[in-house]
DNA sequence: CCATTGTGTATTGTGTACAATTAAATTGTA
DNA sequence: TACAATTTAATTGTACACAATACACAATGG
């Protein structure tokens, strides 16, 4: 093993490791505000989801979120339960689930309007910044998805 | 809600999201290489932290890592099982647990000497970006870190 | 010396996350 | 119309991830 390979063995130099790192850190400044209300992170973007197109069926929120059924089907769940959705079987296609925003789960949008904001804010990062990073973030998971 | 507040609760427009899902795909990335050797992408990191410095009890190892004893107590446990590590109550202070990395642990970082660069190629980022990528996440977790 | 405070790990409970499998329903095709 | 292939959810099993709690031990201050 020569000294490159070593070198970029080492937790500080891994990019993957920041990308994790940071996705939960910002992840656990969103908790109190969510949590507040009831909600985990993931139960939150499956919300934002919802409230830009209601009536999805659960693939087409998994394509979305890039989560899977066996994530996606106990979280719906958890949201009918909470009475922020409804889960209801497609009578033209008994296998499809489409899940559908109630009035309380119309709501709640209002509730986090301020919330993009706020973290924001905590973030501490200036808005060129951010815009530059997302651009990335973004670039590289297309060339991902493309493989 | 006025315009901009109803834009930003777009996920698409999240940079908290592009992190999230960023995260996790090149995680995904990982797993064939690891899976064929029975780890897992946290099992790896750990093992990274371990092949720079040996000996560290689990705190110091969630200091590093950003994870606590309930996640590291059962992967270790794990690790501990398939040989890799052992774990030794310290004489001194009956409270310490050390982590030492037994001979197969350490030879097993011959075989992912590779791995990076690898992993580099396959998400197909030129080497500046990545570095400004780098740099510009380790600011946010910085920044956040400090609240 | 001893009560208090702080530290380090383990345990429990809840909630993702995803692979693999199952099961039901639909579609394509001979 | 049979029936194979595909699609869609749900289920099962494994592995994090973290909050809250418990508990043992250590350090410290009067």
């Amino acid at each position: 093993m020569n000294w490159d390979e070593k070198e970029m063995l080492k937790l500080d130099n891994q990019l993957c490791f920041a990308l994790y790192a940071c996705s939960k850190e910002i992840i656990a400044l969103y908790k109190p505000y969510l949590n507040s209300q009831g909600l985990t992170y993931t139960q939150y973007i499956t919300l934002l989801v919802l409230w830009e197109e209601d009536g999805l069926n659960i693939s087409e929120l998994g394509n979305k979120l890039l989560l899977d059924s066996g994530t996606l089907t106990p979280l719906l769940k958890k949201l009918e339960k909470s009475q922020l959705v409804e889960r209801v079987r497609d009578r033209d296609d008994e296998r499809v689930v489409k899940v559908f925003l109630t009035d309380k789960g119309k709501m709640l949008q209002e509730t986090f309007s301020d919330l993009p904001q706020k973290m924001f804010c905590n973030t501490g990062i200036r808005v060129e910044e951010a815009i530059k990073l997302k651009a990335m973030l973004n670039q590289l998971l297309g060339n991902i998805q493309k493989l």
